[in-house]
DNA sequence: AACAGTCTGTACTAACTGGTACAAGAGTAC
DNA sequence: GTACTCTTGTACCAGTTAGTACAGACTGTT
């Protein structure tokens, strides 16, 4: 029940009505309100079922990326999630910030912790990077995740509103090719195009 | 009126009601629904609005930015922007892409309009400045537009989320960091740090 | 003054919202 | 079998939503 929730609050979130969720999954309102207090408790749990599924897609318990190589693949993670999705183009988190941050001060800060667990992950990887010389000394980890995940958070708003994957492509290509020209002896190519 | 309209959607968009809207103006509702035929019109009236707001202040009517200053300027506008509003951080259109866009298909097209639209101004000054040399011959300013774009859109949905413009001034610098990458003959200052 | 046409305020409707009440079912221990 | 608890389905409630009906007020013209 709890994934027929998430599938429809993925397409829809203020849209999605408690008695539509439940019709789809066949359940009566008797068994949503044993499972959760409010509404409210609903979303934060299909919050964090999101959040998990994502968790896995970019691997965070394990350490972050170490190589150039891994940073790209992080970052083509966002693409991999969008084509194997069958919704539209929808970050099944960012899509909630604008709409529930303002209502629910609960909700604002478990999005926060997320986003900042989210680029703390990458943060780390760079950050070992750096201790192995494959980054700049001068480059901000910290700053440099945080700047990936506008991003991405930015590159799928854009390809949501287009209907077409390629400002994400644009936007993630940039991503990288900003953390590329941190890489220690930038080669000429650091900054790709096409 | 349509001031009143718009500062409501400013902080809220599906939770603004029709009935918040006209008590906060103090009209009746066949005011409106002479003005406006359904809440879907007035909803893109507002848009247009808004982006008639984003337009100034970016000097769409201009050209596109002519010096690497200018680009600079372009982007510190969203600052600008989000600084001396009194609402909270949020992009008036962005914020309305994921709740309208799967619903209106008219708004959806409007929203994808402006966004081409703001994207094709900065990209307009970078082929420009590719055209005077001072941008590399094999940068794209379509996609570094784009990016630039996802860029602003994602670094102020984190903003918003943290309730700090910390991450939107990091996502912002990395924006420009990426352009300046581009530079030809490029300096090594070019990827400044703090 | 009389007219017609346009505006505008108020009251209303029908549909839908999140949430509750309550009684019937399912299982279990004795 | 019976009492008890936990779970579930159904009906319901009060509040809110977008949108409508309608009567009165304003406007300019004759």
């Amino acid at each position: 029940m709890e994934t027929a929730a998430s599938l429809m609050h993925s397409n829809g979130v203020r849209a999605t009505s408690l008695d539509d969720v439940l019709a789809r999954c066949g359940a009566g309102k008797s068994q949503l309100y044993h499972l959760f207090a409010s509404k409210d408790e609903l979303m934060q749990a299909v919050i964090a079922y999101q959040w998990q599924a994502t968790r896995a897609a970019f691997d965070l318990d394990s350490h972050g990326p170490d190589t150039w190589d891994d940073v790209q693949r992080w970052i083509n993670t966002v693409i991999d999630l969008q084509v194997s999705a069958d919704a539209p183009v929808r970050c099944p988190l960012g899509s909630l910030a604008y709409e529930l941050t303002g209502a629910n001060e609960a909700v604002r800060a478990q999005l926060d912790q997320i986003f900042a667990e989210w680029a703390a992950h990458l943060a780390d990887g760079l950050t070992r990077m750096k201790s192995r010389n494959l980054l700049q000394a001068a480059a901000d980890p910290q700053r440099l995740a945080l700047s990936t995940l506008a991003s991405i958070q930015g590159g799928i708003i854009l390809a949501h509103t287009r209907g077409d994957l390629e400002p994400l492509r644009a936007a993630l290509e940039g991503a990288f090719d900003l953390l590329h020209a941190h890489a220690t002896r930038p080669d000429p190519g650091a900054a790709t195009q096409g």
